[in-house]
RNA sequence: GGCGCGGUGGCGGAGUGGCUACGCAGCGGCCUGCAAAGCCGUGGACACCGGUUCGAAUCCGGUCCGCGCCUCCA
């Protein structure tokens, strides 16, 4: 079975043929650690997370690389409001983000480089764009010359006549040309600076993608994976450097994009108020249901996302651990099918429609191989039933487990009117119990 | 304005030129003190208008609606 995937190279589905079958390598563009990550965020993490489960599975090696970005305006903004240092902003963020995708099942990517630490690698790759005329100097900057790249545009599919028509804010004066864009800006003292051949100052917002590609991947390399939005300008640009400095007629032979996401019917925004982080849904839901909410809807579909879709999920996730039970890490192969769906450029709606299908025949081994290379089920039913919300607690289990002995002698003394009030004081504070063959249970609403 | 993506049953969400997934909810039944869970059964869809075709929700054109991007810059 081959793999396909949806390459936006060429807006089509593609057979993935990797640069060297012995070895698969993908980058992922990571956040810019300057606040916790909302539920936009977590949507590449886990859709590449399920990516690398399965190359893992396909190929002998795989080197994910994602990177933190650690330098950038918006955390040095959100430094000057708050007061806070700004490597402190960027250490925080960034293990909170740990956290949080830990939390949504995501494993770590093989290498996780930050731009600060990459610096020199940057201002070598501008020294060689400059040397070959494709880059200038300008008033401090250094700059791109987008008319030095003939194919610019390819990804984005933007002619650069058309960039310049639809450009909306002013033009800075010292750019040759309007398309150019920032590879290092000058930092005045407050700014953090690095020492360059054109004075101190910063990189600019892709080159360090550019940079940290080339040293763990190579000139070259497989997958390049992001947001939508990424698309234009940033893996534009990325393309462009990267090309421009290595000889190269591809940096990626695969770029993969994951659709937008909206949240509640409308449009996320943080004026409106209206997007989740993920530090704030895992207070109130487990960690895996937020992750099979997400990957019930195929990766490049645009995704409404609803508290009401994360409950869903959970809900299923509680028939699927009823369904195994305590059976122990069968050690089942992955079925076909899952494993035919996510080579169809990860249909992991189909792939989760394969899990129900086998919920319903009572295959629990086969159902937890094959929701494990989705990175579900990763826990023992135990531990699931175990999960409750940050702001429970306020019962005790030994308290619990008291009033259901209460509630089982009065049932067996045919009192219900007193059993069904035990039973409705421990809903109201958001305790469910249920009556089965072998007595009764309870959990979180 | 330019470029691009999407509109499938009450909701979520795949897919295919003809055999019309799947989940939730609903409805009927079994079970239950009652619930819950479980089990059995069941109705219901392809935005709109044209065209191509023996046949289109699936291909083509148009319309309407929703969403994204348009570069370090506010």
């Amino acid at each position: 079975m081959s793999l396909f995937i949806h390459n936006t190279l060429s807006r089509t589905k593609e057979v993935f043929a990797p640069l060297d079958t012995d070895h698969v390598r993908m980058y992922v563009c990571g956040p810019t650690v300057y606040d916790y990550a909302h539920i936009g965020n977590a949507r590449p993490v886990v859709v590449f997370d399920v990516l690398s489960r399965l190359l893992r599975r396909l190929y002998p090696k795989l080197t994910y690389v994602r990177n933190i970005t650690d330098v950038d305006d918006k955390i040095n903004e959100a430094s000057r409001l708050s007061g806070e240092n700004i490597r402190s902003i960027t250490e925080r963020t960034a293990k909170a983000f740990h956290d949080d995708m830990l939390a949504l099942g995501a494993l770590p990517p093989d290498v996780e480089p930050r731009a600060t630490d990459h610096i020199d690698q940057m201002i070598i790759m501008i020294e060689t764009l400059i040397a070959d005329g494709n880059a200038y100097e300008a008033d401090g900057h250094v700059l791109f010359s987008v008319p030095s790249m003939a194919q610019y545009g390819q990804l984005a599919r933007h002619s650069r006549d058309e960039l310049i028509a639809g450009a909306r804010v002013d033009v800075a004066p010292y750019k040759k040309d309007p398309c150019d864009f920032v590879l290092w800006k000058p930092s005045d003292a407050d700014l953090p600076g690095w020492d360059s051949p054109w004075g101190r100052g910063r990189p600019g917002w892709h080159i360090e993608c550019s940079a940290m590609a080339k040293v763990y991947l190579g000139e070259t390399f497989d997958i390049h994976g992001g947001g939508q939005d990424l698309i234009f300008p940033h893996h534009e640009n990325e393309m462009a450097q990267s090309r421009c400095a290595n000889h190269s007629d591809i940096m990626a032979k695969y770029w993969m994009h994951n659709g937008y996401l909206m949240s509640e019917g409308e449009k996320m925004s943080k004026s409106l108020g209206n997007f989740y982080t993920v530090h704030d849904l895992l207070d109130e839901f487990p960690g895996q249901a937020i992750r099979l909410a997400l990957l019930q809807t195929h990766y490049r579909q645009p995704q409404d996302f609803t508290k009401n879709s994360i409950s869903e999920a959970r809900r299923t996730l509680d028939k699927w651990y009823r369904i195994i039970g305590d059976g122990q890490n069968s050690h089942e192969d992955i079925p076909s099918g899952i494993i035919d769906a996510l080579c169809d450029d990860l249909n992991t709606p189909k792939a989760i429609a394969e899990l129900h299908k086998l919920a319903a025949q009572g295959q629990g081994g086969a159902l937890k191989a094959g929701a494990s290379i989705m990175g579900l089920m990763f826990q023992s039913a135990e531990d699931w039933a175990a999960w409750q919300p940050a702001a429970s607690g306020a019962l005790d289990a030994g308290v619990i487990d008291g009033l259901i002995v209460e509630r089982t002698e009065a049932r067996q003394n045919r009192d219900f009117d007193r059993s069904d009030e035990i039973r409705d004081e421990l809903n109201a504070q958001g305790i469910v119990l249920e009556d089965g063959p072998d007595g009764t249970t309870w959990k979180y609403a």
